[in-house]
DNA sequence: TTGTTATTGATAATCATTTTCATTTATAAT
DNA sequence: ATTATAAATGAAAATGATTATCAATAACAA
C-alpha cells in the first residue's frame, strides 16, 4: 500500500502542486471501480471535495495522463474513461468490452506470450517505419453473457 | 475487381435502398486514402454528388459498419476514423498511431503469430467470461519519424 | 507573512455526432 | 408505365463531451 503521500512526492517532483482536488480524484481513481468517465469521477468527488468543477477533473485527468499516472481510453461510447497505471508488469492487463451495454473486463491471459509477440511487433515497426513505440493497445469486441 | 455491382447486391440482401449517396461513398471509401473521418469523406463527395449532407454521410457509414462492410476507429483525436473491411485475411491489419501529429500506419507484420494468440486468447476469454468475441483491435501508439 | 504563479470554478465556446421532420425517391405492386 | 409505400435524404436544431476564457483563489518558496 504506498498510502497517498507517495502522490503528493511524484507531483512534486513534477513541479506540480498537491491540491485537494487532485488528491480527491486519485482517491477515486484508487478506490472506486476502474474505467470511469470524467463525469463519472465528478459524480463522486462531490463528498469529499464538494464544489469541484467538472473542468477541474478534464484538467486533473490530462495532467495525471501527462504524467503516466493514467491511462485515457475509448470504449466505443462517446466518452473517454480514465484508469491508474499500476507500477511493475502485474497490472498490464487489456480490455475486453461488449459492444452492446459497454461492460469492461480487464484481461491478463497469455500476458507471457503476448509480450513477447508485442516486442517483436514493435521491433519490427520501429525499424521499418522509424517509429518511436511508447505504448499499445489490444482489445477484443464482442458481446457479454446478459447481451448476447 | 470486384466492381460497383457487388455492393448492389449485397445492400439488397439486406433489405436497403441503393441509392446515388450510398454509392458515392462507398466509391470514396474505396478509391480515396484509408481511416478517412466523416467530414473528410463528406468533402470528397462534393464531386460526384454535390448536396449530400453530412447527416446523410454519417447515417451511411453506420449502415456500413453494421452490415460489416465498414470499420469504424479511434485515433486518439476527437473524431472516428472509417476503413472498407477487405475481403479474406489478407487484409487482416492494426495501426500504428503517432499521438503527436495523428499519423496512422497499417500493419500486417506477424499476422500469423497475432492470429494463433488471438484465436487462444479469444477462446480462453470466451470460456472465462462467457463473452461471444465477433472482433479485436491491436494498436501500437508512439512518435513518427517527423515528430519524436 | 508575503509574493509569485499555478490552479481552480463558473461560464461560454467548440466541435463531433444525433434528432427531428418535412420532402424526395427507390422499389415493389398494379 | 403508373402508383403506392416505406425507406432515405437534407436542412436545421439539439445534444453532449470536451476545451477555452478569465477573474478569483490557494500552494508554496522565500
Ligand atoms: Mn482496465
Ligand atoms: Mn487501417
Ligand atoms: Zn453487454
Ligand atoms: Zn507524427
Amino acid at each position: 500500500m504506498p498510502g497517498g503521500h507517495q502522490w503528493r512526492h511524484r507531483f512534486r517532483e513534477n513541479a506540480c502542486r498537491w491540491t485537494m482536488p487532485r488528491e480527491v480524484i486519485l482517491d477515486v481513481l484508487s478506490r472506486a471501480s476502474r474505467h470511469m468517465s470524467a463525469k463519472e469521477i465528478y459524480a463522486s468527488l462531490y463528498a469529499a471535495c464538494p464544489g469541484t468543477g467538472l473542468t477541474t477533473v478534464y484538467r486533473t485527468l490530462e495532467l495525471l495522463q501527462r504524467l503516466g499516472f493514467v491511462r485515457k481510453f475509448d470504449a466505443g461510447d462517446g466518452q473517454s474513461r480514465y484508469e491508474l497505471r499500476g507500477e511493475g508488469t502485474q497490472d498490464h492487463h487489456h480490455h475486453l468490452i461488449c459492444t452492446r451495454c459497454g461492460k469492461i473486463i480487464d484481461f491478463r491471459d497469455f500476458i507471457e506470450e503476448e509480450l513477447e509477440l508485442v516486442k517483436k511487433t514493435e521491433d519490427a515497426l520501429a525499424k521499418k517505419h522509424n517509429f518511436q513505440i511508447l505504448d499499445h493497445n489490444i482489445e477484443f469486441l464482442g458481446l457479454c453473457d446478459k447481451c448476447r
